[in-house]
Parts: structure tokens; C-alpha cells; sequence
DNA sequence: TCTTTTCTGTAACGACCGCTAGGGAAATGC
DNA sequence: GCATTTCCCTAGCGGTCGTTACAGAAAAGA
């Protein structure tokens, strides 16, 4: 029996036959972020989501496959809705320097912002994960980013804006640990400004121009 | 009925009345050591335990009394004998700089050794934790290092060896970020190298004296 | 109205979780 | 030899895990 395998909510696409679904999908899906940025994949059991996303077991398997296929989908949200600001940083700020320091300063105020859980969901959502694709799913999005970070760097240098010696990949490295490191600490109970002064201390690596 | 609990290998307290047990106590806590290490807290099962320990679970129950109680001196035979090169290095160094430079050093090596799980247990074998009381217990061990590195720095005002109006918790936050994030990135497959130019680049925020 | 389609709630599946009762087995002291 | 103490093995406890069968309910099309 073939099943209509997570209807993404259907615009209009004919006339919606059939019986609609109770619940609004991207709500559910918005609750089910927070449950999972709070307390990772395995942490999260099923009954656990039911009960924050408000719908019964069978409708969140309806509507979004199973848990490893609602947690990819949680993932992309999570990256388009709180985790953008590095990309807009690294595509925005006119030199590698700018767009770190942006968002360690960004990041300090992300990961410690009210009403929502602390730190980043990539960084710590899959780590001690029974499931290997699902921990390997995230770093590899960890590991994207240092490659991120490393192609702006590279940029700089060619342009003639950081010295040719530098090691781009070291630096891209230095700053992902860094961000890292903020948001583990931001776990661990520090404050935005606490965040923001590491931030301020790490940036002083940069060659004086 | 009273129980023995968690019969730490008797020395000479008597005779050592009834059967004595087959295993050998300090080899299985290692092997315990190794899995928490490698899958965190709750990721290991107790069957897992058993196997790696090449023991029933009645004896593991019996000689470590419950999974929780086994963790806490899995965590501190880990301190000993494997996490002890920072206090190592704020003791023994001569200057807090000198303490931070050497265990930036040490964790590039420590993190990526290899035969044995990278990164650092203490770090993430209680994330995403769902008892309370172990994810707990291992932030305030690593929120205790983020004192102790302040309190060396503070030292070094005091000494005159650093600025007076150096910030030394955010120098001990920054220092405590830096390993944290570089054994996160050991455990998404940086090599030593790589580290180690981490952490070369990290000390360049000290202050020229 | 009646059929068709799809969703929802109940209730349960097999598997694994941490943990332990209970009966022998192996050492001691007498 | 015997009784005592302690350990190990088998087997299973109650509970939770992710997942789904099934039947009834709610919409559309005829």
C-alpha cells in the first residue's frame, strides 16, 4: 500500500480530497525544533514530541514520516529560522575578518537568547547518537561550515586583504572552535556578555592591517 | 538486607572471606572508562557495559553498584588518568600564559591520541542527558576548570605578570572555549595538526610583554 | 444520500532499557 | 568433612522505546 509519504501542506494542488489534518504542519514542526534543540535526537522520544507538537503518534507519522525524517526536516528549519546568521555574515561583510567577528558577536547573542533553548542545534543535537547517520548528518554540516569559513578566508588572501602566509584553513578552524566553544559554554549556563567578551578576546588573533 | 557497595579492591582488611570475584576490578573500570568515553552516558547500555567489561550484569551491579554510580568513578579514573594535564600544567608552569599555551598544546595531542576515543569525556559524555543529576555533574567539573584558569590569571595580576585591567574571566572563558571547541572538532576528525595550529593561533591574543 | 478519501484516537506490537530474584558454584573458616 | 560467605549465571521483572493495525470520524465528490 503506497502512502502519501509527508504531504508537505499542499498549496493547491487539485482540491485536498479527503479528510483535512487537524493541526497546522509548520507549528507542529516549530515545536518539534525546540524539543530537539533542547534535548538532541535521542533525548527526544516520540511521546515526548506528541506531546509538544499537540497531535497523536499516528499524525506525526502521517505527516512527517518517522523521527529520523521529521528530525532532517527539524534540521533544515532550525538552519533557515536561527542558524542563517553565519551565511548572511559570509556573504554580507566586506572582508573574512568583518564576517567572523560578526558572528562571534552574533553567535553570543543567539546562543544565550530568552525563550528559546541555548547554544547551536548542529553543535549539539547528535552528539552520543545511537543512530550514525543522524550524528553524521550534523557534522557534516558542522564540518561545511569550517569549509565555509576557509573559502571566505582564501577569498581575502587572493583579494590582496589578508597576508598570502596565512593559513586559511587554521584560521577557519580557530573561529569554528571558537563558536563551538561559545555555545558549549552558553549549555554551561554563560551570559550573553560573558559570550560577547570571548567573542572580543578571539578577534585579536586577525593581523594588524 | 544490607549490601557490601561497590567493594573497592580490599587490600589487606582480613582475609577476603567467600569466593573472590574472577575479574579483575581495575581492568573492567577501564573498559567502562572506554565506552562512556566513546558513546557518553547514555548511549552505553548496561548490556553494552557488560560485554566491553567481559562481566554479568549481576556482577557489575555488585561491584559498581548501579550504571549512575559506575559513571561518577568512570569520570574520575578518567580525571586521573587521562584529564589531569591541565591541572598538571597550571601547577607546574611558571606563568598562566605559559599554563594555557601547554594545555592548548597537550589537548591538540591528548584529543587526537591514538587506541582511544577522541575528545574529551568530560566535555560531551553528558549531553543531551536525560538524568539531570549526571549531565549536571560534569558541567560543574567543566565550569570548575573555567575557575581555575581564572584563578591562575588572577595570580598573574596580582604578580604583575599580566595587565591590571586584564579581564581574566572572560581570558579563562576564552581558554576553556578554545578546548572545548577543538575537542568538539577532534571528535568530527581534526587531525593533531590541525589542532595544534589552532591552538598556535589561539595564543596570540595574550598580551606582548 | 452515499461512496470515497484521508485523518484521528485507541491500543498494542516486538525490542530494548536498567535492574534484580534465585539457585547453584567456588572460595573461606572450622 | 562441614557450614558460611560471596560470586556468577540464567532468567525475567516492569517500563519505555519507535512504530503501526485497526476502527471510527470528518471532509469532498457523486
Amino acid at each position: 500500500m503506497v502512502r502519501s509519504e509527508e504531504t508537505k501542506p499542499q498549496f493547491k494542488t487539485g482540491k485536498a480530497r479527503g479528510r483535512p489534518r487537524s493541526f497546522d504542519r509548520t507549528t507542529a514542526l516549530e515545536q518539534a525544533v525546540l524539543a530537539f534543540w533542547e534535548h538532541g535526537y535521542e533525548a527526544t522520544s516520540v511521546s515526548d514530541l506528541t506531546r509538544v507538537m499537540g497531535i497523536g503518534a499516528p499524525s506525526l507519522y502521517a505527516a512527517f514520516g518517522d523521527k529520523q525524517a521529521l528530525f532532517a526536516e527539524v534540521v533544515a528549519e532550525y538552519g533557515t529560522r536561527y542558524g542563517s546568521f553565519t551565511g548572511r555574515a559570509l556573504a554580507e561583510e566586506p572582508t573574512a575578518r568583518a564576517a567572523v567577528a560578526r558572528i562571534l558577536r552574533e553567535a553570543a547573542a543567539e546562543y544565550t537568547a530568552p525563550g528559546r533553548p541555548h547554544g547551536c542545534l548542529v553543535i549539539h543535537a547528535a552528539t552520543n547518537c545511537t543512530t550514525p547517520e543522524v550524528e553524521e548528518s550534523l557534522r557534516e554540516r558542522r564540518n561545511a561550515n569550517l569549509v565555509a569559513f576557509e573559502r571566505r578566508i582564501e577569498a581575502d588572501i587572493a583579494a590582496g586583504e589578508l597576508p598570502a602566509d596565512l593559513d586559511a584553513a587554521a584560521f577557519a578552524r580557530h573561529a569554528g572552535a571558537v563558536v563551538q566553544g561559545m555555545s558549549q559554554q552558553a549549555r554551561d549556563g554563560a551570559s550573553r556578555q560573558e559570550l560577547e567578551a570571548v567573542a572580543e578576546i578571539a578577534m585579536n588573533i586577525w593581523p594588524r592591517t
